[in-house]
DNA sequence: TCTGGGGTCCTAGGACCC
DNA sequence: TCTGGGGTCCTAGGACCC
């Protein structure tokens, strides 16, 4: 692999709260636990999207169910403010950013609403190019935003993750240097060990990175499989040849709402079925693309059980009738008659529009 | 009053073919 | 009466990420 490439790792902090507060700048400064979220009051399954400082000194953090974070506040003796989240307006700030970050490289990838990564060979691993950048952006948009330097994907990500703790919210990580850097942190910190493979790695006495490192390649692949095997070892010594891809290619495109009481109505199901199936054909006409399968998630309210059933469409669509029609016939036939929790809606094998290929249909015969 | 919504990727098992 | 082995495709479930 060619040890001359470069990465910049860029990572808004707390992206949703931030646009809160450059909205409404007192927000910045209340001394209350600010949560975006909608309140769960009105929405008891709600969950935490981003939180304020405050919020996060007692243990209030994104993806804990905002009935819970109320609870915490009040345990606490601490007030909350919920903020409803607007979407629409965290895609704004997300697209002044990337454009931002696009006059900097030739080559950008955006890889969520908040996190970009950027061919960066031009300013190799010198610190002041990135803290100049973490300037502008904050002059010109108000967002802070952290930064990681690696010459591989992933331990730039990961840098960009530990500057999130650092003062200037930068760090460079020199080649040569990455399995060093890796070895003392949490194996929790890898990209791709979530809850699961830690608690398996943990019952191996494998705490951090390093100790992963020191596991032989076969033993990995016995008790983790092949592809996933293969990954801890290369990624535990921050070996990592994934390379920037330009512009995103769905696979799937989906809708899926949790019911705010676990459901049996049919006409309910059917009505919420309809819409997201209205939802995901509006968007594949959007994105010129056609599917050519349909899928359906349930998830029950009392077991957690959660199932999925797809369906070949005789002819790929982007039509929300068609769409709708074969989801409801996956319900009918897989649907125990439980209460259920969640239902959703998946358009998969999707392949290019007429529309798209109208170019090449306008030439001279 | 535990556990959202939008995605990607991998795996295991069965069908089917030669 | 016994029953290989490889390849590929499909389905369903699960882990993970932001």
């Amino acid at each position: 692999m060619a040890d001359d490439r470069v990465f910049l790792h860029c990572d808004v902090d707390k992206m949703y709260f931030s646009v809160e507060a450059l909205e409404s700048p007192q927000l910045a400064s209340d001394t209350r636990a600010v949560i975006v979220s909608v309140d769960p009051r009105e929405y008891p399954r709600a969950v935490v999207t981003t939180a304020n400082g405050v919020a996060r000194d007692i243990g209030i953090n994104s993806g804990m169910s905002s009935a819970l974070a109320a609870r915490t506040a009040r345990e606490h003796g601490v007030e909350v403010l919920f903020v409803r989240p607007r979407h629409e307006l965290y895609g704004k700030y997300s697209r002044r950013l990337m454009d931002l970050l696009r006059t900097e490289t030739d080559l950008l990838e955006q890889r969520s609403i908040d996190e970009a990564a950027l061919d960066w060979r031009h300013h190799g691993f010198l610190l002041e190019p990135v803290l100049q950048l973490r300037a502008r952006i904050l002059e010109e948009i108000g967002l802070s935003v952290s930064f990681g330097v690696a010459s591989t994907l992933l331990v730039a990500k990961i840098a960009s993750e530990l500057a999130k703790g650092r003062e200037d919210h930068a760090c460079v990580v020199e080649p040569g240097q990455a399995a060093a850097f890796l070895a003392p942190l949490s194996v929790r910190a890898l990209i791709g060990v979530g809850p699961k493979s830690e608690a398996r790695l943990r019952a191996f006495e494998v705490l951090t990175i390093g100790d992963l490192a020191a596991r032989p390649l076969a033993w990995l692949v016995e008790q983790f499989g092949s592809a996933y095997g293969r990954y801890l070892f290369a990624a535990s010594r921050g070996e990592d040849d994934s390379t920037l891809v330009g512009e995103r290619v769905y696979k799937s495109i989906s809708a899926e709402h949790t019911f705010a009481r676990d459901t049996s109505d049919r006409g309910e199901i059917w009505r919420r079925l309809q819409s997201q199936a209205v939802d995901v054909a509006g968007r594949l006409r959007a994105e010129n693309l056609l599917a050519g399968e349909v899928a359906i998630k349930l998830r029950y309210g009392v077991t957690w059980v959660t199932i999925t059933r797809q369906l070949r469409l005789a002819a790929a669509t982007d039509d929300a009738e068609t769409l709708a029609a074969g989801a409801a016939a996956l319900v009918r036939k897989a649907w125990t008659r439980q209460p259920i929790r969640l239902i959703g809606l998946r358009a998969s094998k999707l392949e290019p529009s007429r529309q798209s290929d109208a170019v090449q249909l306008s030439f001279p015969r």
